[in-house]
DNA sequence: TTATTATATTATAATATATTAATATAGCGA
DNA sequence: TCGCTATATTAATATATTATAATATAATAA
């Protein structure tokens, strides 16, 4: 099995759940957004929108700063980012 | 939710495993294969090469096409082909 | 200090996926 | 027919993921 075929299936698996999708395309986007617009834009738990953001940033795909009670999240990996943009995701298909 | 993002997280799911991910390169690159050549290329078990080819087909992503004991795969879907051309799986990463 | 809001964490149940082993089938040549 | 090869199917188990509920924390305003 070629090393590449092996990585590019662990970015997909990272992009294969439709909230995390939303996340990522959003801060790739939009630049940074705070959780709570997060969880609008995915129309998802406060819950589950927390533990994605956590499982993210553990694996560092995501960064955070925070700002009094709110926190707000940013896109930090390249590979991520060109297949977000490569393939147009968030505006049309392709 | 938009619903380009769900179709995409959807075939993101399908190409997120490393097996499956190297079948459809290999159909997208180089047109059909029989079962055998795409179980020494993924260096998986038969059983789960068949298993992920008769998922694929079932999805309507891939078909076949038999030869005496042989069975031939091919690839059957537009949207995972452009995918693997676009980010240019199975050359050089992205 | 108390209440409120934003976010995180933990636990758990439900579901899906991967992995492996064993067995089955079907075509073909001897 | 018999045995071999290619492929498929089934079943069992291990592991991972998703989803949900409950609770915790931390910042701020009143």
């Amino acid at each position: 099995m070629k090393q590449d075929i092996k990585e590019m299936s662990e970015i997909f698996k990272i992009l294969s759940n439709d909230v995390r999708l939303c996340i990522l395309t959003n801060l790739c986007l939009n630049g940074e957004k705070k959780v709570g617009e997060l969880q609008l834009c995915t129309k998802s738990s406060q819950s589950f929108v927390s533990q994605q953001l956590s499982k993210l940033k553990s694996l560092g795909i995501i960064d955070s700063r925070k700002s009094g009670v709110e926190v707000f999240y940013f896109l930090n990996n390249k590979k991520i980012s060109n297949v977000i943009k490569l393939l147009n995701i968030g505006n049309t298909n392709i």
